[in-house]
RNA sequence: GCCGGGAUAGGGUAGUGGUUAUCCUGAGGGACUGUGGAUCCCUCGAGCUGGGUUCGAAUCCCGGUCCCGGCCCCA
């Protein structure tokens, strides 16, 4: 037996690679037409850039590894870490915002299925330096277009952390972390329990993350209302409404992955509004969704995720937000808005035509074969040409060209060399003329404008 | 980490303990020495891996690897 592929990995065939290459050019297209620039950061990075941000069953998943330095590397889990470490390190001082997109693979250890791999493209863009309505309107609407530009249609969900930690505030620390889970989690009757437990039923919590759409918007301003008019829970200004300050090493638990670390998020519920309407004006088709957490402390303002049918259990292809890292990196404490798509998970509900265009045949006598091989030479600087390398006869030569869905065969012999013209044979339509090489060359070179 | 189903030529498959492992497709060549996809002929090519049971294993049992679906998790 060969040797297999790793687990989680795949092998992309020329047609599956062509297929995804197209459709990384339609995104790509979409990402250039709204100003973004690609970069590109490496594969592997130290192991710490991930663990900085990360609670402990995501880094469990992380391919670590001691390099032979004595380095701990990890390959690269996630894109936006990676990035905004190049932010920090070396963009801070360029104009805002910045508008950056990347295309990367990825890798997690991870038990694969339907959806998910150890090694997976995820694709996304940045929008550094800002985080006002603006541009959560534009990375939503954005991240909308690259999926309508490969014909996919997904339900974006938006939901807001400034008014989830908010009413967080409300609530002794302790407990915000696991409320916060549990949101998360849609664990709704364990939630329900322990707000009542907490004697904190009364915020309005569950009635919120129930509602979808408008009236949840309107539950939202209901709750804002309230809040104003009561004094917060605890009075440790700057960790009010973040959840519990880091406890370093305190680990333990999966809660741990929530506590600390947290980022202020202030209650803005005008300039949530405000991007609900912008998403409208638009023409963003979402719903507004409290329960859209995202796990993560860094989040802080508008949060989104997105959902695509026909995948199985793994149906969000796309997630995102506005979240503060930059400073988690050292840097100058800046907000910003991003997103990424999975890349695979796209690639197995895109709707794009087929597109694939054989290349021209070149076919030849042996007799003359030094001159096909410089008639072949002449004509690729027009048109993706091939000639024979396997000594077969015309016939055979034709026979392959067929096989391989050539709509054009260059046919090159003593009788063509003599009157000084090409063949030039349509396999599609069966017809044949003889022509000059310049003739040719304009032909094919029409036919294939535009592929 | 957990549960279930799988793995036979490049691809798709048949075969439930016993000759030379079935069929389709594919690839290469030829019939056809300058004109293609048909047809015919020839050729190439396989039981994931390691152990066990057995006179004998693709077939039964165990471990491993990988695949598919789900759980957990999901930056």
């Amino acid at each position: 037996m060969t040797v297999q592929r790793p687990r989680g990995t795949r092998d992309f065939l020329p047609e599956e690679t062509e297929k995804r290459g197209r459709a990384k050019l339609a995104m790509q297209d979409v990402l250039e037409c709204w100003g973004y620039q690609e970069v590109a950061t490496p594969t592997f990075e130290h192991l710490e850039l991930f663990t900085i941000k990360s609670g402990a069953s995501v880094v469990e998943e992380i391919y670590s590894f001691t390099d032979k330095g004595g380095r701990a590397l990890a390959l690269r889990p996630e894109l936006t870490a990676p990035v905004m470490r190049m932010y920090v390190s070396e963009m801070q001082n360029s104009s805002k915002p910045q508008r950056l997109w990347y295309y990367g693979n990825c890798f997690r250890y991870e038990r694969p299925q339907r959806g998910r791999f150890r090694e997976f493209w995820q694709m996304g863009a940045e929008l550094i330096g800002a985080a006002k309505p603006d541009s959560e309107a534009e990375a939503i609407a954005l991240a909308d277009q690259m999926l309508k530009s490969v014909g996919v249609s997904g339900d974006i969900h938006v939901g807001y952390l400034g008014l989830i930690r908010s009413i967080l505030g409300r609530i002794e620390a302790e407990h915000r972390p696991s409320v916060m889970r549990m949101i998360d989690k849609k664990e709704r009757n364990a939630l329900a329990a322990l707000l009542d437990e907490i004697g904190q039923s009364h915020l309005g919590l569950i009635e919120l993350i129930d509602l979808k759409g408008q009236p949840a918007l309107d539950k939202a301003a209901e709750i804002v209302q309230e809040l104003k008019g009561k004094p917060e829970e605890t009075s440790a200004s700057g960790a009010v409404l973040a959840g519990e300050p880091a406890a370093a090493g305190a680990a333990v638990g999966r809660g741990s992955a929530r506590q600390g670390r947290a980022v202020g998020a202030e209650l803005r519920l005008d300039e949530f509004q405000e991007t609900v309407d912008l998403l409208n004006a638009y023409g963003v088709k979402f719903t507004i969704d409290f329960e859209i957490v995202r796990g993560l402390e860094y989040y802080s303002g508008t949060v989104f995720e997105i959902y695509a049918e026909g995948l199985g259990a793994q149906r969000q292809i796309c997630g995102g937000g506005t979240y503060e890292l930059a400073s988690l990196f050292g840097g100058k404490e800046t907000s910003s808005t991003g997103f990424g798509l999975g890349f695979d998970r796209i690639m197995e509900i895109v709707q794009m035509e087929g597109a694939r265009t054989s290349p021209v045949f070149l076919a030849f006598t042996p007799d003359v074969k030094l001159q096909a091989a410089r008639i072949a030479g002449m004509l690729r600087k027009s048109v993706p040409l091939v000639m024979d390398v396997m000594g077969r006869s015309l016939g055979a030569q034709l026979k392959a060209a067929a096989g391989a869905g050539a709509q054009f065969v260059v046919i090159v012999g003593k009788d063509e060399l003599d009157a000084g013209m090409l063949t030039l044979r349509d396999m599609v339509g069966g017809g044949q003329e003889s022509l000059a090489l310049a003739e040719i060359e304009a032909r094919l070179k029409t036919h294939f404008q535009g592929k």
